[in-house]
DNA sequence: ACCTGAACACCGTTCAAGT
DNA sequence: ACCTGAACACCGTTCAAGT
C-alpha cells in the first residue's frame, strides 16, 4: 500500500496506529447503540476496534474515563441540537422547539443519553472536561429563559434557578418515557411534551423566582 | 440450641433455612446502602446472607428479578411516604408536602432510588408486580393534582398528563442534584424543590390541558 | 511510542450432586 | 424442598514482554 504523502502537519499528528483512541470511542458509541448501556465493556469495545484488550489502557485510564469520553461527545451533540432549535424562533417558540429538540435527542439516542446520566459518571469531580461540557446544557436552558424574560413573556427572576426547574422537568420526562412508565397513559410523548413545555412556561411567567426563601424543613 | 415451640402457622411457613429469599432482600438493600449500585451483584449478595454463590437462584431467576424485588420495595415505600405527606394539609400544602417528601425520600436512599430508575429495569414488562407498583407512585401525584382542582386551586384539565408532568419534574430534579449538576448555582437544594414546586402549582393553574393536541413534528 | 499475551480477581449462570 | 461445589464464559485491570 501507497504511502500517503507525509506533509508537516500542524495539528497534532495521529497515532502510529491511526488515532486509536477515536476509534475506539466510536466502536463504544456502536456498541451502545446496538446494545444498550449494559453492552458498553472494555473488552468488547477493544474487540471491535481490533485492538487486543489492553490497549485501551494506552488512551484511557480505565472504563468510566472511556464512558466519559462518550458521554462528552453526547453532550456536545446535545448542545449543538439545543441551540440550532433555539435559532428556530424568538422567546415562547424558541423555548418549546429548545424542549421538542431536547426531548427528541433522548428519543433518538436513548443509550447514549442513559450514559450521559449513568450511575458511573454521578460524581464527575474527577473528569473536569465532562463536567464543563455537561454544565453548558444548563446554559442553553438558562439562554433560552432569558431570551423570554427580554421578550417579557416571563417575569424577572432568578434565572439559574429557573433553567434548573426547566432542566429537571425535561430530564424527567426523558427519563420516565424511556422507562416506559408514560406508557398507557393514553397520552403519546408529544402531548407530554406540549404539556410539560406549557405548564413550565406559564409557571415562569407567575410569581418569579424568590432570590432568598426560608428552608423547607428537611 | 432448642427447638422454637412450633404452633400451626396460618400464614405460609418460613423455608427452611429461615427465609432466605427475604435475607436476600434485605443483604442487598444493606449492599446497596454501603457501596452503591455497582456493589449490588448477585454473589456479593450470597455471601453476606451467608449462602452459596448459588442459593439465590431457587429464589431469583437472575439478577434482574432480585433488583426487580428490591425496587418494588423501595417503591412502597416511596409511595407511603408520599401518602403520609399528602396528608399533612389540603390542597396547595398538600401538594407541597409530597414534593418535598419525594425529593427527601430520593436523598435519604440515593442508590435504593437509582436502581428504581436504573437502566436494568427499564422495560419492566417482564415484571408485572413492579410495574404494577411504580405505577402507584403516578398515581399519588394524580390524587394531588385532582385534590388540587377539587379546591379549584387549579383549573380543571387532564389530571394525567397534569400527574406526569409533575413526576417529571419531581423525578428529573431528584436525578440531576443526585448527579451532582444543580450544584454551584448558588442555590440549595431546598431552594430548589421549592422553585420547582412553585413553577408547577403556577402552571398547572395557568391554561388546561389540551385533552387533544396537534402533533408537535417530531 | 504503542501494542500483545498471560495472569489475577472478580462476575452471572448452569448443573450435577448432596442432605 | 432447599442448598453446595465445580464449571463455563465473561468482566476490569495489571504487567512483563514484544516491535
Amino acid at each position: 500500500m501507497p504511502k500517503p504523502p507525509r506533509r508537516k502537519t500542524p495539528e497534532p499528528p495521529p497515532y502510529h496506529h491511526g488515532d486509536l483512541r477515536a476509534a475506539l470511542i466510536r466502536s463504544a458509541g456502536e456498541l451502545l447503540r446496538h446494545g444498550g448501556p449494559e453492552a458498553l465493556t472494555l473488552r468488547a469495545v477493544a474487540r471491535h476496534a481490533g485492538v487486543s484488550q489492553a490497549a485501551p489502557y494506552r488512551h484511557f485510564a480505565d472504563l468510566r474515563a472511556l464512558i466519559g469520553a462518550v458521554a462528552e461527545q453526547g453532550f456536545q451533540r446535545l448542545g449543538a441540537a439545543m441551540m440550532a432549535a433555539m435559532q428556530q424562533g424568538d422567546g415562547r417558540k424558541g423555548f418549546k422547539e429548545l424542549a421538542i429538540a431536547y426531548v427528541a435527542f433522548a428519543h433518538r439516542h436513548p443509550a447514549e443519553y442513559r450514559i450521559m446520566f449513568g450511575p458511573s459518571l454521578a460524581s464527575d469531580d474527577d473528569l473536569p472536561e465532562l463536567r464543563k461540557t455537561s454544565r453548558e446544557v444548563l446554559t442553553f436552558v438558562q439562554r433560552g429563559i432569558e431570551a423570554l424574560q427580554q421578550a417579557r413573556q416571563i417575569g424577572p427572576g432568578n434565572s439559574a434557578a429557573m433553567a434548573a426547574a426547566s432542566w429537571s422537568m425535561l430530564h424527567g420526562l426523558v427519563m420516565l418515557s424511556l422507562d416506559g412508565q408514560t406508557d398507557n397513559l393514553g397520552l403519546s410523548l408529544d402531548e407530554l411534551v406540549q404539556e410539560s413545555t406549557r405548564v413550565v412556561m406559564f409557571g415562569l411567567a407567575g410569581g418569579g423566582a424568590a432570590p432568598s426563601v426560608k428552608g423547607t424543613e428537611r
